[in-house]
DNA sequence: AAATCGTGGCA
DNA sequence: TTGCCAAGATT
């Protein structure tokens, strides 16, 4: 086993570390605040900085406590978290948040933590080490390449876990057990990197053992990745007279749960048509709505309406124009009105093409009346 | 325990 | 363009 450094690892941080709006810089005196460290940790899982940060500043800026986010109502923080993905984190987030507002605050220990919602061996390591100071070991997706390397672990993920949790636990100190799970996680995410690490500035280069048998850049091991299926289905994009917006918020037991979005059909029974969530003259598209998933592709092809302001839809509701953004729908939804915007039936203002090309039209002749649109529609 | 759950950036 | 993957949690 070769030696590791921690204080060296320590300097290091105290020289190098990257300046994140939810960290507390390596010196100062400020304690950390939980409710911000615990809302970076949840926003960070599986999701880069970069992406995280204007989510973390408007979050804090709008619940500046936990008690104010477990006073929001939840369409409202699902709307602040659209387009930042796995939204299970959100319900859970607003879960965990009403949790700890009503027992008087976060709990200051990991095992304490672990038991929140949306709180697993990660996150509960991160927030007891980072904002309480205990000695947990906190082991990210970083960390795991890091200690894979430096102790040059064959073994492929996820069985390398096991061990790599020990390592790392065998390193982490009593003191600024914080500031050294940072300082870990900054050295992977900037030096120990996935491809091409930067191992000539790296400040644990002498006893990385994958470095001295050459074989950094294949630790850690990982097994393939299955290749993912295509799913299809379709999506109603109502408008009504007055410029409303006919949406609906999705179930929780739904892909992209609690979310709002435009009613459609199911996407994974092979159901590709769905009945219209309100009688019209529906029209279809040209354009489909394309998106990837984790772990499925998905085309949606997007039918158009003009919706009469007597309208009484069996599923959804209707969304004032002005109470409408598009930045609260979750990135496929957008997409989706991407293309439905390419119609002029859905366009501000009134209708710019005559009324009898809104006329529903018989399948035959779907396929002509779309391909007059296709011209206008986006490429693909 | 393996599958499920988003998104955007980058080589 | 495609594939890879990022401060994981849940069931």
């Amino acid at each position: 086993m070769p030696e590791t450094p921690t204080t060296d690892l320590l300097d290091w941080y105290d020289r190098h570390a990257r300046r994140l709006p939810w960290r507390v810089p390596p010196g100062s005196d400020a304690t950390p605040d939980p409710y911000r460290v615990w809302l970076s940790e949840v926003m960070l899982q599986q999701t880069t900085v970069a992406a995280v940060k204007g989510y973390y500043e408007r979050f804090t800026a709008r619940w500046p406590t936990v008690e104010a986010l477990a006073a929001a109502p939840d369409a409202e923080v699902m709307a602040e978290w659209a387009g930042l993905g796995y939204y299970a984190r959100a319900r859970n987030l607003l879960a965990c948040a009403r949790t700890v507002a009503a027992r008087g605050g976060f709990p200051r220990t990991e095992a304490g933590l672990l038991a929140l919602p949306g709180v697993g061996p990660y996150t509960a390591a991160a927030v007891a080490a980072i904002a309480f100071g205990e000695r947990a070991a906190v082991v990210d997706g970083n960390i795991e390449r890091v200690m894979a390397r430096v102790f040059d672990i064959a073994t492929p993920l996820p069985a390398a876990r096991a061990e790599i949790r020990e390592r790392t636990d065998a390193l982490t100190p009593a003191d600024r057990p914080g500031d050294y799970a940072q300082a870990v996680m900054d050295l992977g995410s900037t030096i120990c990197t996935p491809r091409s690490p930067a191992c000539g500035i790296c400040p644990w280069r002498e006893p990385c053992l994958a470095r001295a048998r050459g074989v950094q850049a294949e630790r850690p091991v990982k097994p393939p990745r299955k290749a993912v299926p295509q799913r299809r289905g379709v999506a109603y994009v109502g408008r009504r007279e007055d410029g409303a917006w006919l949406l609906e918020t999705r179930g929780e037991d739904r892909m992209l749960g609690g979310m709002l979005g435009w009613p459609g059909s199911a996407w994974d029974r092979g159901e590709e048509e769905a009945p219209p969530p309100v009688p019209g003259d529906w029209v279809v598209l040209n354009g489909e709505a394309r998106h990837g998933f984790s772990h499925f592709g998905l085309a949606l092809r997007v039918l158009v309406a003009r919706l009469p302001l007597d309208a009484e839809p069996a599923r959804g509701t209707f969304v004032a124009v002005e109470a409408f953004r598009a930045g609260d729908l979750p990135t496929a939804m957008r997409r989706v009105l991407d293309v439905a915007r390419t119609s002029p039936l859905i366009a501000d203002g009134e209708p710019s093409v005559p009324a009898q090309e809104t006329e529903m039209l018989p399948p035959a002749l779907i396929e002509s009346h779309t391909g007059a649109i296709r011209k206008k529609g986006p490429a693909g």
